[in-house]
DNA sequence: GTTGATTGTGCAAGCGCTTACATTTTCCTG
DNA sequence: CAGGAAAATGTAAGCGCTTGCACAATCAAC
């Protein structure tokens, strides 16, 4: 019906309604600071019109924009995606739009990323993990642009951050395998090159084998792309070794899938020929049999939270907090005590 | 070392650099219409103040962002993060940004993510599933927002799209589970409402099942929203009606999956006492034991030829295409003919 | 050394909005 | 009903950038 008409701009709406556009944008803004009368008169100009406010100028004009960015490794990941999920839901109900983007992994992309969603305008930023230049905390302290890291934690952290101990629960995880008779363990990290949770998880293992004495030297780790199928590679991998050892534990449970998958197909019996653990408790890891040992981590809780938390920093301008979450461990099928040697 | 100097502006540049903020623009934007030794002065004084142009001010001047906007009912969903991790990979590389929003499946919420993302200047829009509110089409097309539909496909669609036929998909794997010899066929069907992909989907099995003269007024159908454990729930419930189905056809490998679990839970053997099938062929279906049988869906290559066409609109101004992607059914252990009654 | 093309730059007008500040209107008080 | 405070509205100056147009510099050819 209205045909092919260019947008309509406040200009428009203020001349139609015939106010003033320093009426209209306080219509908008603030409300209550223009009589129900002209509002009215104004509001209807607005729908008829179809008016919408252009954010750059806005933004441009107001200094600030109600919109948090977020930069994530991959989408294709449900250990990011439940997290951010709920970072979303409670941002969206504080009146704020959260944008999302991802680097696929690659860190000097996430720079870019990162300057992209700032120059849109993002008030706030969520990231994930501590490692990167240090020159882009300190683009970021420049454009005030709070900035809240999530998926790590670690008491002295310069930054604002909220996430769970990766290193310490890995260690306690480490623990309870060693407790259960298993001296032999082996692991299946993630990439820790440019990543320090999955750095964090082995060292994690090495300090649970280290302070039980066992030697670290003779510690086999392969290190492989968040992949179902590198999982199930390493395992065969690992079960060339000899000994054998008797329990595999993995830096997340996308790998340690993949090595349950491969013990099947191969006819190895998980847990009684060798335990498998995993981390991040993603929901694979209660469907896959047999279900996996692994490390719960809160991550709707993290991302409820730290939607709080980042959005109070922009409110109050104040500097943020450092707060940890808890991780507890999950015990399920795939790990096993060893009472006997065979 | 900068210490809090406020943020540089196209206007420092030039300042710093001795030439004018339109030299400084055009050494920005087009550097083939600016003399070498200018443009070294300029790029210099860029990142000896740190400059990074301001994009509310630029797509308000230029009408133009290079960014391209998503919204997909949730990111914590394997199905929507594997195509959607390549539409921002291919979008990465022909230079556009990706920025993503979710609606948490409200509708309502949608409307207003696209504002949102129009608002910040998205040059495109990546929508799921064809079902909305038309004068958000209209508004759309008014502010001349480039439009595709993904993750769906109708042949006579008035909205540019890319997706498979989820109907004639779903009528496929039930014409194959009757030729195995099922007759009493039930469903767990996604909430239809304001979602025309689980929508299509039941009517594509009471196509297969008209096809083959069964009745469709003794099909009995769950619908339950989705979660792992609803399609758990909606089993038990199936599996109370006498006689009870041999075959239960999922709206999705979730749903699925479920099914399966609460199937092993109960004793209920799979695929011997019942034949269990899903949909979207996501990680988890091949994981699950039995591995389901399902549609395999060409997510990757959806969002890659998504981000293709998309950008193409873009740029040429053109209208967009209709384009279907081929499904196919992956046939795994959850599902068995029947021979004999039993 | 002119002259006329051919670049390379600068000037300045917006783009659409917000917000101090100025002005007008409204409302209460005496 | 005058007077003044308070509330509502208007005026206009930016916010940081792009770009059409005008002007200056460069260069080849005569």
């Amino acid at each position: 019906m209205t045909g092919s008409r260019s947008i309509p701009t406040l200009d428009d709406v203020a001349r139609t309604a015939g106010v003033s556009t320093a009426t209209v944008s306080r219509c908008l803004n603030t409300p209550e600071r223009v009589i129900e009368k002209t509002r009215a008169k104004v509001l209807h100009a607005v729908d008829q019109l179809g008016y919408t406010p252009n954010f750059g100028a806005r933004a441009m004009a107001a200094k600030r924009t109600f919109t948090i960015g977020a930069i994530i490794p991959t989408m294709d990941n449900a250990i990011f995606a439940r997290g951010l999920q709920a970072f979303q839901e409670e941002l969206h109900a504080r009146g704020y739009t959260l944008l999302v983007s991802s680097t696929a992994y690659q860190a000097d992309a996430e720079a870019e990323q990162i300057r992209a969603l700032v120059a849109r305008g993002a008030d706030g930023l969520l990231l994930i993990g501590y490692e990167r230049d240090p020159a882009l905390y300190e683009f970021l302290d420049r454009r005030s642009v709070s900035t809240l890291i999530a998926w790590a934690y670690s008491k002295d952290s310069a930054q604002p951050s909220i996430g769970f101990d990766n290193r310490a629960s890995m260690q306690a995880l480490t623990d309870r395998v060693i407790g259960m008779g298993h001296r032999n363990i082996a692991m299946i990290s993630g990439v820790t090159r440019g990543n320090d949770r999955a750095a964090a998880r082995l060292a994690g293992v090495r300090d649970g084998l280290q302070a039980h004495g066992l030697d670290t030297n003779a510690f086999c780790v392969i290190e492989t792309p968040y992949e179902i199928e590198n999982g199930a590679r390493a395992f065969d991998v690992l079960m060339q070794q000899s000994p054998r050892p008797t329990a595999i534990m993995c830096g997340n449970d996308v790998l340690a899938v993949g090595a349950v998958r491969r013990a099947r197909e191969r006819g190895i019996r998980v847990p009684d020929d060798v335990s498998i653990t995993g981390f991040d408790d993603i929901e694979l890891a209660s469907i896959v049999s047999p279900a996996l040992t692994t490390v719960h981590v809160p991550h709707r809780e993290m991302g409820r939270r730290a939607a709080q938390e980042l959005v109070n920093m922009l409110e109050t301008g104040g500097k943020g907090p450092v707060i940890e979450l808890r991780s507890r461990i999950v015990v399920r099928d795939s790990l096993k005590g060893i009472t006997a040697q065979d």
